[in-house]
DNA sequence: TCCTTAAACAAACACTTGTTTTTCTAAGAG
DNA sequence: CTCTTAGAAAAACAAGTGTTTGTTTAAGGA
């Protein structure tokens, strides 16, 4: 029977973590195994005892971000019923999660399924968990029924997906003020009557 | 004096047609000069005839992909001068820009000058032309003061620039139709009163 | 104490990368 | 018919890549 005192477990969290970082940071291709290991205070070789290939070592990264943003998503969501509030406090959190927090989140956003073709299959299923975060968020938005919401999904990712090459942390704009913008541009178009009043009264979209 | 009959230029094109198709399908770092050489029927060594390093050759396809782009844009905006119409001619153009057409405008939207650290500058100077199509549009559109208008230039291109990734060109949805569906999310939330109604007559956002 | 084994080291391997150098070819100029 | 030279071939270079292999270390169980 196997020991329940394993030894130091420790270094491979490490392992993960510098790679998060490199990932997050350098993107995947650009980050050298030697990079990892240098990281984390090992050679090259000693991270194929915990990982058979550089792929495997972004699974588990990208596996641990996705519940980590999964986690956090669900977490600020559950703060309020208002569907719209929702979507807003939902972008805010996206926002949040690639400028501050752990590099876990930040390797989501900034390696795509598409560009590493070899793990496209495994890395789409993962990020799906993340994206049926949306999904179901945008199902109960009370809109129009002429709203494509397949197309309202993609284009709200898509916008999220590019905050990282524009949002600065220390800048003007809080990521609050971000999902408020976002959400703000999009209520009053294809919000069902009732539901545009109700979210018009604290948003920021109108002027007069 | 320099003879009028220069040798055949064409393979300086070909080798340019197939750096941009390489650098569109596959991206920047995942083309080897190697497979550029193939691809125009040479040989490696060959390609540094034509271009002193792969990055300027990078620069040589993006600078005629943003001035194709650029002209395919104005083209088609200037088919019309209601503001909400042209956003959506706009949104309808970088699709069908991304999906049929040259492999040149393709690269401007999967290479992202973030990816490439050395050339940050040169790059993002470029795509800037490109963008700067998108926000003097956006700066003639009518809408509410509260509107954050740098705000919504970065949506606008963030949704744009993710279409790459899920557009099906063979998929039921055309171009146009995710023109007018992305501005159909947007205009009657931000357009001041007369020009939302001007535009919702036609549009396809409401339908009640 | 002996043995096992998790964990890492040390060093190389096999290959790919962008790039350079040298050599050849062929077309136009005089 | 030479001479020059644009243009490409051929082959190698130097650096870097992911990965594998053999060896060492040290902790825990018998």
């Amino acid at each position: 029977m196997k020991s329940n005192l394993q030894r130091s477990n420790n270094r491979n969290d490490l392992l993960l973590d510098a790679a998060a970082e490199l990932f997050a940071t350098q993107g995947f291709r650009s980050t050298t195994i030697r990079d990892i290991a240098k990281a984390s205070g090992m050679l090259p070789g000693s991270v194929y005892y915990h990982y058979a290939s550089k792929e495997e070592l972004l699974l588990a990264v990208y596996d641990t971000g996705v519940a980590q943003i999964v986690a956090a998503f669900e977490a600020a969501v559950s703060r309020t019923n208002h569907p719209w509030e929702r979507l807003s406090i939902a972008i805010s959190t996206h926002v949040e999660a690639i400028t501050q927090d752990s590099h876990y989140m930040r390797v989501i956003n900034r390696v795509l399924p598409e560009h590493i073709p070899d793990q496209l299959g495994a890395l789409t299923e993962m990020r799906a968990k993340y994206e049926a975060c949306f999904q179901r968020l945008i199902e109960d938005l009370p809109v129009n029924a002429s709203v494509n919401r397949s197309l309202l999904r993609l284009m709200v990712l898509g916008a999220l997906n590019h905050t990282q090459f524009w949002f600065d942390p220390k800048g003007e704009l809080t990521p609050a003020e971000v999902g408020e913008a976002f959400t703000g541009f999009l209520v009053e178009s294809i919000a069902t009557d009732q539901t545009a009043e109700k979210t018009s009264e604290k948003g920021d979209s109108h002027a007069s």
